[in-house]
DNA sequence: AACAAAAAAGACCTTTATCTCTTTTTATGT
DNA sequence: ACATAAAAAGAGATAAAGGTCTTTTTTGTT
């Protein structure tokens, strides 16, 4: 569904909104140890992130990423649509160019509700907010054990 | 979600459970063409399907493929672990390895009843099961306007 | 001013997915 | 038997995803 890229961008944003402010940021190399993803290649999904204004950054000592007001506010379809460019979330399961409620594939019955639940979630929701919910339920804990397949 | 391998490989079974039988076969051509799909492409997974007792085949003229009545007894779950081999509906949406229900990535809870719903209508519903109800419901009309992104 | 620590930028490399083409085998009809 | 029509098999080609490495720029500290 998301690409490797789009995950490892979502993760760290969800941890740089528990993890950081303006006056506490995070270089990359602590960000990849603490989300053990590849180091140079998280590296330039944040640059790629705080381009599009998603992440913000400063270099030099004591620098490094963070989260600041603005970037919080954006969502986490923000993230993926800058990351993997295409919108997913419109895609038809099945590859079908003209499936919709009126022109359905076998599969969207099925898939229909899940995709506007997923849509409900990332982008009508703020990562401040997902960020708070995932803190009260304590999700955001299992961000370090990772692995892509 | 799925490979463009397995979105062909599905619509091709969809369209073999429907269009036809022992007596009934089409070649590879056909069905690329119906399906708008590339055709040498197609044909290997065809022929990976074929290896796995998934699709049926005879060679010569009147040959083709087709399904019989053991083929039609396999699920889509078969189809997409035989062309994409990992098993997509059981990782975790963020990438992590230890998402489960008592230990959950923050998207989780929104993403866990979809995948018990694929896993349902892939998994246990057999392939002429499902080619059945698309029938009544007329979604298998859709499968022929294809674009993948 | 010099140094150090961080991101930014850019050039690569590797692997996997997607797709094509050619040759070989097998079955069928005449 | 022979011609033909189909899948089977195998070798590549291309593009995209995933990932690395090196150099440059910026910024703060001494």
């Amino acid at each position: 569904m998301l690409s490797n890229a789009s995950k490892y961008a979502i993760r760290s944003i969800l941890y740089l909104a528990t993890h950081t402010s303006e006056t506490k940021k995070i270089n990359v190399k602590v960000i990849a140890e603490e989300l053990e993803t590849p180091p140079s290649f998280l590296a330039k999904l944040l640059q790629q992130l705080t381009n599009n204004g998603l992440v913000s950054s400063t270099k030099g000592p004591n620098g490094g990423f963070y989260l600041d007001e603005k970037n919080r506010k954006k969502s986490l379809w923000d993230v993926i649509t800058c990351i993997d460019g295409t919108d997913k979330f419109n895609q038809c399961f099945l590859g079908l160019s003209e499936c919709n409620d009126r022109n359905p594939c076998p599969a969207h019955a099925m898939v229909a509700p899940f995709k506007e639940k997923i849509l409900t979630n990332f982008r009508d929701k703020t990562i401040a907010e997902f960020a708070a919910e995932s803190l009260e339920k304590g999700t955001y804990l299992t961000l370090k054990q990772t692995e892509i397949l």
